[in-house]
DNA sequence: GTGAAAGCGCTAACAG
DNA sequence: CTGTTAGCGCTTTCAC
């Protein structure tokens, strides 16, 4: 109101080129083609653009024209705020930043508000593409997505819907494979620590009909690997405590593990389906004075920096790479012919945190 | 082209109106206003779309219309992928999409591509604020916000340009608080490691001339505030040996204090600018054999978990609140009138990496 | 409760 | 090299 220069003119294109006496078309190229009009006057454009106070084309009206936003929108699994701590969803989010830096695209975070349960807000995106990461299949945001008229890549979630591409790894056979070596060793008394398996905040043994309708298809397939790990030698799935946490943290881990050592403390190893929660398990053992691996096997998943640290034996994913995987699979121009999927590797890592266990003579004697 | 129901219509509100013999008002308000029209005929209208696979207003053809696109752009220093590494950044990270959150709104991360200097991704985001990140004064892309005709608002800069709202700490006095600290103890001798300086890769021992034209504010004003610190007990500013970084990274911090301690080996004192210079500075004395804090003072800056693990001595700032701020200056409506600037307080933290130096004695009996 | 009119600001053919 | 012509798909007063 006070003389300031900054009272926000609405100059648009139009109106710079009426000021010019030029064609809108001219101006506009100014701006995307510098090579269709001769130097003098596009720098006659643009210094009357300073002058006048004209921003350049409006970004939403370009793109409402060109129809392509230039970004690409990410939908992940909980509050976006707390994806910033997991070292998982970080890894991800890297990978994902790199191919979009590399391709010129934003990344659009989409708000999953706890709040306004806010479909309305994958609506409002202004993107060419999705990344769904690791979310509920029948979250209502991703129902929401898939409803959107654009290219949508989703991680670690079955191929299943409509022709979407797909990222991610094989969590059953990598935990088939951890089960390998926890049976080989000789472990036969497994408890199991796992992340949050529906809508609702459940904590503590996940009931038979809670493990039947697993919302999220990692903790599925991860504990459908280990199940079938299991059943080589023959132990049963119904005997195995599996003690499910909603919050995905140490804490959470190392309460679980408490809970899940007092009720079963014949245990000889325990089985977490991330290696946050093994950390806390870890903790947990620890503080209880037991000794690891000596006294108790732990393993995680996902192998994570912290992780290594600690030695933990555990299952290590690209994280980075399937970020990049899923930016590139969305980027990528052409053959969007028929649904992709991209199914990186992983590796086994034993640390030192697993050995056999006491009684293990016992199993192998009894041969 | 198969009889796949996949085949993207190009069903628009207009197409629908004129298929259901509505006007388009109708078929808007069925999504925008429900209440503006019957039940029924809402019901009508939704269920046709889904047959015509309409998905719903298209977003960015509403944003042009209400001016608003429903989401604030974030311009981070460096490669965007890169911070998802840093700590501080992740604070920060956190704290904006929290404030996104509550508010519903988008958070769009603005690439800027080593490769392409792409100052069009700026000019191409479609979003009602921006909030920057501590960048070089004179970041191409920065000042191509600065010319966007929306919100702004800078981390850990000058207030400066142009009546844009500000937060950040003092960093000035938070290092001249530290400073104070270790002058204290009785340091004298004093090395410092710090941040990049300039746009350009420069390791090793700072000019003066770079020193007088530091580009980034927050390295500014850190270095400023120690040198103020050491003024008042007569350390000249000029015998102070200080080690850049281009990269951040505990590695550079590593092999900065290698290089640093092998030229000045008399030093008591190594004041670094950031937690993950220090703990890489920390690192390198251990391995060197020097006890610390006894045989070296060592201290950050920033406050990082890791670094409270490793009882460094350092100042911590509030980065999540930087973050949270931030978003709420940009989203929260009214009284933009003047710029308002968010000044948050630190809090110097003393570990278990700084004491007094074993010829303290000396300059107090001086006395 | 519903419709008609009037653009939002821009770009992309295609002529000249 | 420059201008003319047509919308992109939607929302929003304001009458009916």
């Amino acid at each position: 109101m006070s003389g300031s220069s900054k009272v926000r003119r609405p100059a648009t294109l139009a109106s710079l080129a009426a000021e010019l006496g030029v064609s809108r078309t001219t101006v506009s190229n100014a701006y995307n083609r510098p090579d269709q009009l001769s130097a003098p006057l596009r720098e006659r454009v643009l210094e009357a653009a300073r002058r006048l106070g004209y921003p350049g084309p409006d970004p939403v009206a370009r793109s409402l024209r060109t129809r392509r936003a230039g970004a690409v929108g990410l939908l992940l699994t909980e509050a976006l705020s707390y994806a910033f701590r997991d070292p998982v969803a970080t890894g991800f989010l890297e990978g994902l930043a790199l191919a979009c830096e590399r391709a010129g695209q934003g990344l659009l975070l989409i708000p999953v508000s706890p709040e306004h349960a806010d479909v309305a807000a994958v609506h409002r995106a202004g993107v060419d593409g999705f990344v769904v990461y690791s979310v509920r299949e029948d979250d209502p945001h991703f129902l929401a997505v898939l409803e959107r008229p654009v290219p949508t890549v989703v991680c670690d979630q079955p191929a299943g819907v409509e022709g979407l591409d797909r990222v991610g790894v094989d969590d059953h056979a990598a935990m088939l494979g951890l089960a390998r070596h926890l049976t080989g060793l000789g472990h036969r008394r497994f408890g199991v620590i796992c992340m949050r398996l529906g809508e609702y905040r459940s904590d503590g043994p996940a009931s038979a009909a809670r493990l039947a309708d697993i919302a999220y298809p990692v903790q599925r397939n991860r504990l459908a690997g280990l199940r079938a790990g299991l059943a080589e030698v023959g132990v049963d799935w119904a005997t195995v405590p599996i003690w499910e946490r909603f919050d995905h943290s140490v804490e959470a881990g190392q309460t679980a593990a408490a809970e899940l050592l007092a009720a079963h403390p014949q245990l000889t190893a325990i089985v977490c389906t991330s290696d946050i929660l093994a950390l806390g398990a870890l903790r947990r053992a620890v503080a209880h004075g037991l000794t690891v691996p000596d006294d108790l096997t732990i393993t995680g998943f996902d192998g994570v920096p912290e992780a290594e640290r600690a030695g933990l034996t555990t299952v290590w994913q690209p994280v980075l790479e399937k970020g990049r995987a899923a930016g590139e699979l969305l980027l990528e121009r052409g053959d969007r012919i028929r649904p992709r999927s991209v199914t990186l590797p992983t590796e086994l890592r034993i640390g030192r945190t697993s050995c056999a266990p006491r009684d293990a003579e016992r199993w192998f004697s009894g041969l």
